[in-house]
RNA sequence: GUGGUUGUAGCUCAGUUGGUUAGAGCAUCGGUUUGUGGUACCGAGGGUCGGGGGUUCAAGUCCCCUCAAUCACCCCA
């Protein structure tokens, strides 16, 4: 073994783990489809300006980034979105609206791993953009709720929980907080759950200062906004304000779409939800485990602003991400991978060495024509052999023996039910295409 | 970035108050009179006991540091 290890953070897979990856990949890839989603994909390895003009410096620290050969400031990148941006931006113009599109890519974050992160993980995300309407929001939940669907979970292992920036900078607008300082204030109201009510009174302080507005009646309000979990009780808090009644029409229209699509079990309205990207714009939510591990699955929401800070045009745009660690730790927990099966179809079975020749020709045209196949290398016995094919996981054998090779027949042999029969060289291939989509009954007498 | 727990073969683990050359099961590979099955029997390979330093006549075992995994915080595009 050698003691030189993965980095940490990094992941090694081996056949049956890939098949697990490839599984959750393969899923995503048919919801997207589904949705007329189209797949794209960018560089693993961007400039560092790509990502800082996005975040900002701070960025920098949880970034896999270092100086190349040429003297170029890069990172791995740590999400796809700006990229995304980038290459919309290029060709927008060009693009029929709307825009669907999706990627399944490697992302790299330096920071501490630890369970369901770390940093190297695959990550689906799916973008619509050039529709700023509510439909659009509705149309990436939906399809957010169908990529977890697609693994066999029900709407009851899940929920999405939907928040919106936009109704929350309005209600705080309401409560005669200036536009400047709603994102401190969203930021003490992602910390309601967890921070002491002294902590939160000091935060919100600190948010406040600059404005008349009284902190401990801001954070009253905040809780009982953020606790408001029907559209009655926030149509009751929008009486007689304009601007939130207007934006409750959208709420409507998303609500409304999402139901009628048949996603009414997993959805909750949860406006302790704001996340932490400062660049989300209207709808945002998150996809959530319901057990008790309560692992968040997803999040993603409407970043209307960020193509153009991007330097492309000014086009709307809604999206999500899912990455494949708590995806994979949810389906273990549920029993939902499906078992590892990766045999050939046929192992072909060559007892002595007369009968190599006919055999490797036979083998050549199945594997032309499609068939997976496999077969001894050394000569061997036949309890070898046939011990041989089920180890590698083959569903027939195939028998080529002398007898066998002077009939001008290769016997197959089914290696579950064991039963056999012989059939003709140069009928082989519509006779074995028959025996594994029917079973051998298909050439059985 | 801050704390707690853990670290012996590919995997699951044993290893006595510190005491000879570190073991078992499973797995892998080979064999058990050359054409019909995963059993059984025999055998082999595989470990600087995570790494480094210290205490001791003697360290897998005790102490310190470090690395990694994991859990809880911070953060989370």
């Amino acid at each position: 073994m050698s003691d030189i290890r993965t980095l940490p953070g990094f992941r090694e897979f081996y056949p049956e783990d890939r098949a697990v990856l490839g599984h959750i990949m393969n899923v995503w890839r048919q919801s997207c489809r589904r949705y007329g989603f189209r797949e794209w994909e960018s560089p693993v390895l961007e400039p560092l300006e790509l990502f800082t003009e996005k975040s900002g410096e701070e960025i920098v620290r949880q970034l896999f980034n270092f100086e190349d050969k040429g003297g170029r400031q890069v990172s791995l990148r740590p999400e796809m979105t700006p990229s995304l941006a980038r290459m919309v931006g290029a060709k927008a113009n060009g693009i029929p609206k709307p825009i669907r599109w999706f990627a399944i890519g490697e992302n790299f974050r330096y920071e501490k791993p630890q369970k369901g992160r770390l940093r190297s993980f695959y990550q689906l995300n799916a973008d619509l953009l050039g529709e700023a309407g509510p439909a659009a929001d509705a149309e990436i939940m939906a399809l957010c709720a169908d990529c977890l669907l697609g693994f066999g979970l029900t709407q009851k292992d899940f929920r999405i929980r939907i928040s919106d920036r936009t109704l929350w900078f309005r209600y705080l607008a309401s409560l005669g907080i200036p536009e400047s300082h709603a994102a401190a204030v969203l930021s003490v109201v992602d910390k309601l759950e967890r921070g002491t009510p002294s902590d939160l009174l000091t935060a919100m302080t600190a948010a406040l200062t600059g404005t008349n507005v009284d902190a401990a009646h801001a954070l009253q309000a905040a809780r009982t906004f953020a606790g408001t979990n029907s559209l009655e009780g926030l149509t009751q808090l929008a009486a007689g304000d304009e601007a939130m009644q207007n934006r409750l029409q959208d709420w409507k229209h998303l609500l409304h779409t999402l139901h009628a699509l048949g996603f009414a079990e997993c959805l909750t309205i949860d406006l302790t939800i704001v996340r932490g990207l400062a660049y989300y714009t209207g709808f945002v939510f998150e996809a959530f485990e319901t057990g008790g591990e309560a692992r968040a699955l997803a999040g993603g929401g409407r970043y209307d602003t960020l193509v153009k800070k991007m330097h492309g045009p000014d086009l709307p745009a809604v999206g999500f991400g899912m990455g494949d660690v708590t995806v994979r730790d949810l389906l273990e927990a549920k029993q939902l991978i499906p078992a590892y099966a990766d045999g050939p179809d046929f192992f072909v079975m060559i007892l002595g060495e007369d009968a190599r020749t006919a055999a490797l020709n036979d083998i050549a045209s199945l594997r032309h024509a499609g068939f997976r196949v496999e077969y001894n290398f050394h000569d061997g016995k036949f309890p070898k052999l046939i011990h041989a094919a089920e180890v590698a996981g083959a569903r027939y054998a195939l028998i080529y023996g002398g007898s066998e090779v002077a009939k001008g027949v290769t016997k197959v042999r089914s290696l579950t039910d064991r039963s056999e029969a012989e059939v003709p060289r140069t009928d082989i291939i519509p006779a074995l295409r028959a025996v594994l989509a029917e079973g051998m009954r298909a050439v059985l007498p």
